[in-house]
DNA sequence: GATGAATGAGGTTTCATTCAT
DNA sequence: GATGAATGAAACCTCATTCAT
């Protein structure tokens, strides 16, 4: 389904050397930014030529793009199985909330792609991109409230689209406060403390009201 | 308070001219990203010569800020009456969002940039423009919410920062869900429906619900 | 004889500002070089606009010509008394020395000016400036060791000219050991002393051997 | 000994076209000026792209710096031989002399970067350099100086280091009389006789004179 | 498959000088 | 006499991409 922007030579090569080169590449991009990044440097760092590099990848733009992907992958996959399961929406939640903190620690400079993706101006990419990533996440999410609607679990007035857009937006803004020196200070000026020191608890709890009431109060 | 990134020359200028430079600029950066953006162009396009352009402001760097603290000022100020009346909480949250639809719409580009700062790389900077930006508006909300509590509107079991970092969350994503490609393309996916061609009617009511229940929900 | 390299407007202009603009500008050559200096600097720094600069100066070359005169004048006036004496050429050596010393210390930057000159490469230009410079001193060096020929006081084979040469040679050296930071160094690897923090009697009287044998010995 | 300016792939280009940089390089800086010399213009002369030129050097100045070692390397062996003889100092002065006059004539643009970095500013450079160009004549000259006053061949209260200095003082005026135009305007004056039409034997043979005597004299 | 030398367009920034007021 | 806003050419340096080996 998503379409892939490395060249056959790359799927050939070692995984050894794939994971080297997409985490070098990753960390470049994180670190500088796309366009600062620099392929030369990134082949250096990953120990093979510049030359090769271009073998695997026909320009900087599918090198980051296929970072993208795969850091993509992975979230979704640890998403997978929570939003799968047979359990309740408010506990699908909880987990929802503990593994965006656990895996936004863990995979920082993948979220950071993630922002960097996100002030992207070419459409046609961008548009794809998007697609690639928000779809799988967004039809979980969507598919679960629809659930939930139909168990009664939660009012029925609400719209499961857009409140799985809205439970999102926040858990969005936790993983960029968890990685992006911009949200990370944000964050601190919202709540007076520091994400790296904060009771991750007092997140969950708080965040979990907050849904908790949003999904289920009816008047 | 916030600190000046232009050169007293820029204050001398025009309104006129102060405006079209910023103007002219904000749309470069808004479109092009700030890495890509060209001062020689904004200097054409603005009707002064590169050499000017450096007596207003000693970089592109400062350039770029200067319109960042031009568009937060907009933005402040528009929330400035709405944050500060003695309306009730949702009350002001309904106003809030609607101000926000409308505000984004007109003001796009200067959404882009807020944008395009979230994912700078230099941690100085982005300690400074994030406090310039969220500082004011965050301590808006906190107030706005703690007065609720006192006046025993919402929930007494609430975190008013926390529950003020949620909001804004949403807020902020629908902000970039009406200017940024990327942020467009996941509203759709998530809605089914292109923001622009949305019935603002739907988001504000959904949210509002989402909010209401939020905030005023207790076992 | 030299000729004047600034407009009558610098003549009408008071002392006061004649001597600060110079001072001004003679330390901004000085400090950065003739490429480096900034003309519009200087202007601020004296206290004036840039564009009276340019009412007093046609060009940056001409008011750094008029920097070197000035200094030139300075140095020219130190040299004046001891060469027109009746003193034997020791003696006039001697006082030479110690006023270069001096002098030397005393307008340093007039000292890196000339240093500064030394490498231009207008051929013309540097063709009137040397006149100018050193004209007046070789002549005064030549007539003080032609005299001192007739009277018998020196070796009769040497040639006044280029003995005066390498008189010369010594005390230039000994100048930019004071003042530029290249000879200064220079100097430390030589003697192994700072010049600032050497005797200066010890260079008084080294040198002061030095010379005395070279122009008195005779097989 | 001397630190490297230049990166490794300079060192892996051919010996040809290393010499055709640094000659082309020093062609340059000598007829311009470090300021005025152009880095584009270089690589063009040279026959190469700028992007390969900054593959050798990292900056302009490095280049440079790197021409300027080159230079010393070529003066510092023509002296090696002539100081590092048995000879009495007086011969070795003789052979100094016309090495001197016959290396200048041949590296004229080399003498000219020397004259060049003679009025650099930034001091931590300028420290590096004149090490790297002075300390190993000086020791040259402080060696033998010290050897002949043990022989008992020059006089026994001369102080070697401040004689080398005096010494080296002429010979580099001398230098700078045959390769810069300020100094050869300089020369003119002070002889009446432009350097390249003298005889260079009525050089040689009258410094010869000064620097016996100042050495072998004593009261 | 693998290398890395080579390219060159393009952008930020500086500053001497002009000229209308 | 005095101001300072305005100009714009020019230079250093970066880096994605190519291609011969």
């Amino acid at each position: 389904m998503t379409e892939k922007r490395y060249k056959d030579a790359f799927e050939r090569a070692s995984d050894e050397r794939k994971n080297l080169i997409l985490e070098t590449a990753t960390k470049e991009f994180a670190s500088k930014g796309y366009e600062k990044a620099n392929i030369n440097v990134i082949a250096k760092n990953a120990g093979i030529s510049i030359g090769l590099m271009y073998k695997y990848f026909s320009t900087k733009e599918d090198l980051f793009i296929t970072c993208v992907q795969h850091g993509m992958n992975i979230l979704d996959n640890a998403l997978e199985e929570i939003m799968m399961s047979d359990d309740k929406l408010l506990i699908k939640a909880e987990k929802l909330i503990r593994t965006t903190c656990i895996h936004s620690k863990k995979n920082a400079n993948y979220i950071r792609l993630y922002n960097e993706i996100t002030s992207e101006r070419n459409p046609m990419l961008v548009k794809t991109i998007a697609n690639e990533i928000e779809s799988s996440i967004s039809k979980k999410y969507v598919y679960s409230i629809s659930s939930a609607l139909k168990t009664g679990d939660v009012r029925q007035d609400l719209d499961p689209r857009l409140f799985a857009f809205f439970l999102d937006d926040i858990l969005l803004a936790l993983r960029f406060s968890y990685t992006c020196d911009y949200y990370k200070e944000r964050f601190e000026i919202y709540t007076g403390v520091n994400v790296e020191e904060m009771d991750e608890e007092a997140i969950v709890s708080q965040l979990l009201k907050f849904i908790e009431s949003a999904f289920t109060f009816e008047k």
